[in-house]
DNA sequence: CTGTTAGCGCGTTCAT
DNA sequence: ATGAACGCGCTAACAG
């Protein structure tokens, strides 16, 4: 039989080469752009190459380099939350610039297929991981981290090991909204959180105490609502607040969902509560109820993420000395004001 | 020098099998539960693997196997817009089912971004791509398909080739939101959507047409205003259909962009404009205006895309026959009425 | 049950 | 300027 079957599968390099009349190897230096071939060669090698409609093989080719596979994973619990999306399109639109793409794992809350996830990624052999983990266990993630896969975390510290990380000032802006709503003269100020195992809401949790502190104000534990991520969740339990013998006349609410549906029932029970919230979102202004919001860039998150991962994979690319001591970046908040 | 360097890299196959005393053939067999394997040596190659703490290394194995990378790619024009994080989460959801992962490619509506990202996604072997491409030049896509690799495209046809693809009802949600409005006995309605060239929004704008000429109500090309795919446009746009001389009594907008800018405009101008509008969105239901809305399932049309992917790629695995003929899917829609 | 041979598509090394 | 040999890490196909 022949030597090469004519038409199985995508051209590969050496289909290149035999229209061309060339062996594999020229046809890869000049589909590589080598300057060591003679023009007429080159000429002949793109045209066979265009006329097969010929396309390298990445994989083949991560493969041969040894080098990464231009891949970045990307570990978040719920694309759905535009905090998410936009820390995708944050980090995509950095790591893209240097020729990378994200690759996308939605845990959904569930702890065991974010360790799953977090080794299918390595095992796929990503170039790095951008993650927010669900949980408090990073068991997994320092395991990718110590098979050599430079992981960023976004949102939340490492926990029992040594990573880049990007914050928010999630204490600061905390404590400063809700010194806000104290400032206004409330004395009785209800927290709406996530669950207590994430840390944002954790640190928010603490920013608050600590204004309610040093206002002089007293901490009152029913005033404190924590486990609620989905807006309906969240309406229920400010519901369940307003309904108190001795409500609070303010809500300050560690994230977006639990500060809409804190907005929902401070709207249904017609109270006029005072409404404080961490995250800016998409038609605030437009609720008809006063609101102050804790803003931050959540863009700048992804790319910051993304920034601190290309910098790792620049110093490992140039051999250069011993790793860089871990950095993390603490992005600053503020506060704004609607409808007031 | 000595047949293997002890510790490069990460662990391969080849250190497994050495440490445990075995061929790679063998430590192979083990590691992907090949019963044909002694107990006593499945146990000692897992020991093995466990103390080097092997990974399986996934590039090398998809090229040894020819399938896929077991990649699906993912293009859009903007993560950051909800109806696209929204599609990304449902056709992650349906192909992580089948062991997938999404790679996204977000082109932030450039065309020349969108052409080199698809050769790039193909170049990475993906097993699939699902896109919404962002003109009408589709040449791209369709070279991909030549290429042998699946493409659905959500949310508008392909223009030029064959593909399957899903849709949304647009032509029939457009009149019937219209016809509620010109029942409410509205005679001149404006329209705002995105750039022509976006297939939605001809369609959509068809619908409203249709709608006019079905009530017998007059179409005036001054109350149409094509272009705008930001708020900020749409409510500059709808603002001076408002500050026209005989202004629109009711607007329809083909996006929730448009919708949310339209929103703006009306409650600054305070005209009380009826509104209504393409696409649902949180907080609608606040805005404390009337709103009629066309509502979709919008999970559904990226679950419906990763299906139509899912049965080609199986169809190319059991080499059946011809290839299925293409398939479109049209999701129904329906209308929400808000604060009325 | 286990090992040997061979090669997926490509690029480095060293010839010529 | 061009080509042959070799191997990246893994696994089908065949021995034994």
């Amino acid at each position: 039989m022949p030597a090469r079957e004519p038409r199985r599968g995508k051209p590969t390099l050496r289909d290149v080469a035999e229209r061309a009349e060339v062996s594999a190897m020229t046809a890869s230096r000049v589909l590589r752009d080598d300057p060591k071939v003679l023009p007429a060669t080159r000429d002949r090698v793109r045209a066979a190459a265009a006329a097969l409609g010929y396309r390298p093989n990445e994989v083949a080719r991560s493969l041969r380099l040894g080098r990464g596979t231009g891949l970045v994973g990307l570990v978040v619990t719920n694309l759905a939350n535009p905090f998410y999306s936009r820390l995708a399109l944050g980090v995509d639109a950095v790591v893209a610039g240097d020729g990378l793409k994200t690759v996308i794992g939605n845990t959904r809350q569930d702890p065991r297929g974010e360790r799953d996830l977090v080794a299918d990624l390595v095992a796929r052999r990503v170039d790095g991981i951008i993650a927010v983990p669900a949980g408090a266990d990073h068991r997994h993630l320092a395991a990718a981290a110590a098979d050599g896969v430079p992981v960023v975390l976004a949102s939340r510290p490492p926990d029992g090991f040594d990573a880049d990380c990007v914050l928010v000032d999630d204490f600061g802006g905390a404590r400063d909204a809700t010194a806000r709503l104290l400032a206004r003269g409330h004395r009785r100020v209800g927290f709406l959180g996530s669950p207590p195992a994430v840390h944002t809401g954790t640190e928010r949790l603490r920013g608050y105490r600590a204004a309610l502190a040093d206002a002089g104000a007293a901490a009152d534990a029913r005033l404190v609502r924590q486990g609620q991520s989905q807006t309906h969740e969240a309406e229920r339990a400010a519901a369940e607040l307003l309904a108190l013998p001795d409500p609070p006349t303010a809500l300050f609410c560690s994230n977006n969902r639990n500060t809409i549906g804190a907005f929902r029932a401070i709207r249904a029970a017609r109270t006029g509560t005072d409404l404080a919230g961490f995250d800016d979102f998409e038609l605030a202004d437009a609720l008809g109820l006063p609101l102050t919001l804790v803003a931050y860039d959540s863009d700048e998150l992804g790319r910051a993420a993304g920034r601190l991962l290309l910098d790792r994979l620049r110093e490992r690319r140039s051999r250069t000395a011993a790793a860089a001591p871990s950095r993390t970046v603490v992005l600053p908040t503020s506060l704004v004001e609607y409808g007031r």
